[in-house]
DNA sequence: ATGATATTGGCACTCAAGGCCAAAAAGCAA
DNA sequence: TTGCTTTTTGGCCTTGAGTGCCAATATCAT
């Protein structure tokens, strides 16, 4: 039996993906995003510039967090999704789930998201982010149609829900008193008004 | 009478922006973007870096050309929509007409949406332009409706264009024998159809 | 202790981007 | 022709992101 359960061989992290978080999110708080170096980061957590690059590939993918592992949940989410509902139903219920935080993390995702949504260099960057999360919307559609992942359908229902899930966002950020569960029902709720003759 | 109609005081400049794309594109298609360097570009056009740097803010801005003037462009064109039609026709009849081109520029504006859809780097950066596209949309929408350019029905409205027209890109550029416009078209139906019950 | 193993972080490099400013190249007036 | 004005050019220098390389470091196992 050993006494730290995670003991290996090696010399042991100094750090870690959610401490190097923290540390960046404060200093982006006090002096934005853009001015905040990378050296600034790891001389306030005392440790080397090098270090941080191995556990985030750019400073842009620091307020992402460890995205990989969010998107593998999602995609687990809406595969759950039972094939008797209809599709835009089970993405719907699927993006919701998946965008529901307990009191004491919506702060933090609330200020984690504006800083993306009101930074436009992360701005830029984060397309890439969005880019895979539509991938996994498509898959399923994919799948669930019998279609290839690029096929005309599932490449347009990853575009159309990403669309609806950022008009969630927008709103949800510009707008108090509106949960985002809320945000996201009414963006459905428009395009479907907005599409009818 | 002058022989040359702009002829103006000052050093008169060495290229221009169309001058720059095309040197630009040929090392692209050469090298790929992000192998090709600002320096081997002013090189390859006898010109120094710095002035490159004069006629685009950066490099990720090259493949778009003066997107500004044909924002201005799709700006113009939506305004022309009468009031009678519903205002998901207008907008569908003017992102057609704007993603219309003559035979003799559909290659190089395949090859420019190429580049910029397979570039990971460049794809990122692009999403600001879209933003740009988005912001023109909520503007329509919003002058229509009475609203402010960020209510919720103008900035759904705008992402979900936005989604329609990259996924008739996505679509175009992998499928040969489909026009933009059918395309586009078929975007709006798909989307349609997976919204129905 | 000694060896195997994994992380760290310093050094050096490339490249994007932007500030600054003297040099260059035109027109214009006398 | 000469000098003045105007505008663009491009060289120089700096900052900061990001990467390859590798010796130093810290731990476990024997």
């Amino acid at each position: 039996m050993r006494r730290v359960l995670e003991a290996r061989q090696g010399r042991p992290p100094v750090t870690n993906h959610a401490a190097i978080e923290r540390a960046a999110f404060q200093l982006f708080e006090m002096r934005g995003f853009d001015t905040t170096t990378l050296d600034d980061i790891a001389l306030h957590m005392g440790i080397g510039r090098r270090t941080v690059y191995r556990y985030f590939p750019s400073k842009f993918d620091i307020p992402w967090g460890q995205f990989d592992q969010n998107l593998e949940t999602f995609r687990g989410r809406l595969n759950l999704s039972p094939v008797t509902v209809p599709l835009w139903k089970g993405i719907q219920g699927a993006v919701i789930d998946f965008n529901s935080f307990d009191e004491n993390v919506l702060d933090q995702h609330r200020q984690r998201m504006r800083l993306i949504f009101e930074t436009p260099s992360l701005q830029a960057h984060s397309f890439l982010m969005y880019q895979r999360w539509r991938g996994v919307i498509a898959e399923f559609v994919a799948k669930r149609t019998g279609e290839s992942c690029d096929a005309a359908m599932p490449v347009t229902v990853g575009h159309a829900s990403l669309g609806l899930a950022l008009s969630a966002y927008d709103i949800w950020l510009s707008a108090e008193n509106l949960t985002l569960s809320e945000a996201l029902d009414s963006s459905l709720s428009n395009l479907r008004q907005h599409l009818e003759h």
